[in-house]
DNA sequence: GTCCGTGCAAATCTTTTGCAAGGTT
DNA sequence: AACCTTGCAAAAGATTTGCACGGAC
């Protein structure tokens, strides 16, 4: 989906900073392909259900770097673990998970946004960040129930 | 486990669930003291420090008790670990966490609750529970830093 | 050719569990 | 006396790191 053939950084085509291999290239499309969060051991288990040859290392080191750039996006699951998806577009964004499916759908968050913004000025707090997580029954496990 | 039994020992402060005990009050009475976020391991040590005689898995079964019992607030720290906060008061809390000195304060959160409360209807998910964590900078660390 | 990415095993770290002893009610 | 809580040691997991090799540029 990318032609990502510029010698580096190229944020633009949504690739990921460094090297171009083949395992970079498989952990980013199983990444793109799902709608689900899912944790590095996850992705790991479906790469290698997929038929890739990937240690689970560099799973690890993968959502790393696509994490602190900004491609990812991260949540804590119950057990306090991380879990990854693609983030659709530049800028933060926010979803509802399924508990019990694991389906994720991104929801506008304008006015979190903006609440958030005003927090700094009325807390005295500066370089105010946030994280905001949504779960729920997704349509389809609600009426599956 | 806990379960709201006949308690007769009502604590001012809050209930305990369970059986009345020195390590309980210890852990009640350091988190209460504080305004941090504080992880199991952090409470305990401050414990000992403190002179208490108490385990680490006891401290770790009572947060996760209280918590469990609403009556602690909990965050994850960025290595993925929980940090423990008493809940000032009923219902549902959210803070700022000053990223150099830990201090937190909770903010007014209403306008959250409420577009949150708009999400099931917007997305069709039910039963829909949040999450939500603001890090900054505090007055003092800003001046400071 | 150089440097980075990979992957295995081992190391770390946090949190949980088994179980016997002691405290509470 | 009955039952719950404690706490040590060990277990269970998740994530990271050391190191040598192979591929990317």
């Amino acid at each position: 989906m990318n032609g990502g053939r510029s010698s580096r950084v190229a944020r633009a085509d949504g690739v990921m900073p460094g090297r171009h291999t083949p395992q970079r290239a498989a952990v980013l499309r199983a990444i793109a392909e799902s709608t689900r969060f899912l944790s590095a051991q996850e992705l790991h288990a479906r790469l290698v259900a997929d038929g890739v040859s990937i240690g689970l290392t560099t799973v690890y080191r993968s959502v790393q770097a696509l994490a602190r750039g900004g491609l990812l996006d991260v949540v804590h699951d119950a057990a306090g673990g991380r879990r990854y998806r693609d983030r659709p577009a530049a800028g933060h964004r926010h979803y509802v998970l399924c508990r019990h499916c694991g389906h994720s759908q991104p929801v506008d968050a304008d006015v979190v946004e903006e609440w958030v913004d005003g927090v700094a000025g009325r807390t005295g707090f500066s370089a105010v960040e946030h994280t905001l997580e949504l779960t729920g029954l997704c349509p389809t496990c609600t009426t599956a129930g």
